[in-house]
DNA sequence: ACTGAAAGTTACTAAGG
DNA sequence: CCTTAGTAACTTTCAGT
């Protein structure tokens, strides 16, 4: 590989977008509402609409924006109850199944974190008999040690990243 | 109040919304990507636009949606460092103290837990320095007991709620 | 890199079935 | 819930600065 090439990944990997402040500014806007016209962001940022579009085609093309979503209320859709799972296993075997739950609708987050090979899971149950079921199937799984749960009561704020 | 009013308040807090395969299919795909035409989404669902229209008009109206938001790539933003951090107070008013981070650009999530009047943070820091900064004004608030961190090493999944 | 204007799409509404 | 149709609003492109 050559130096080119290894920097031309590290860069992909690592290195953070060169962003000035209307790009922070569009992108603040953006994660807030992406409903707006081009013509409303034009006026907070003080640009024409072209210029604008550029800047958010060259955001999505450099993956800064990944995507626009609709966000959904979850106690609407029945999952009134939100729960962070921390999972311990004992080998990292165990930990690859726990990916596997990625496949559940209630299931919204998984992350490795450091320490003891465990796992973080962000499940939105239906009800307390689902938690419980699910909370069931990770117990049996070979290899794992512990299972904590804490189960959100009030959430004050949740949302995706932003710029500083 | 009437009783017809107590319910309406109580179905407006708690009750989900009734939902058919179409509905359900439909915030599926506009939690997946909410970019695509009401022409893409007639073809998913097998109606016409007008009916899709009318449908995520209610879906907006009864708050299902509840907004369209664009994702941004926290290490693009160079943020690099997720964390949950679990912070355990002595009190209800240290809890308070804590819901001010919402301020914070680096802050996502805000949940108080069952458990010890808990308090459940994720937060995604520029660096281990930031990160520091911030655990440390933590610990520093009045009647806070205890701080855990949980450091994210891979992201696997991270979405909203979506339906069954 | 931005502007202004033109060209092409889509959103939205309404009427009739 | 369907189709059709029509307008307004929006996205996208491009020549010009």
């Amino acid at each position: 590989m050559s130096d080119k090439e290894r920097d031309e990944v590290r860069q992909r990997r690592h290195k953070p977008v060169e962003l000035d402040d209307i790009d922070r500014k569009i992108l603040r806007e953006l994660a807030k509402d992406a409903s707006q016209s081009y013509a409303e962001l034009s006026q907070s940022v003080h640009l024409s609409t072209a210029a604008v579009h550029d800047r958010v085609k060259r955001l999505k093309r450099d993956e800064v924006i990944t995507g626009t979503v609709a966000r959904l209320d979850g106690c609407k859709l029945g999952r009134t109850l939100l729960t962070f799972v921390l999972v311990d296993t004992s080998s990292y075997a165990a930990t690859r199944e726990l990916l596997a739950f990625n496949v559940r609708p209630d299931v919204e987050e998984i992350h490795s974190v450091a320490g003891d090979s465990s796992v973080m899971i962000k499940v939105r149950a239906n009800d307390t008999e689902s938690l419980e079921a699910f909370l069931m199937e990770v117990q049996r799984l070979e290899g794992v040690r512990s299972v904590r749960s804490y189960i959100a009561l009030s959430t004050f704020l949740e949302r995706g990243p932003i710029p500083d």
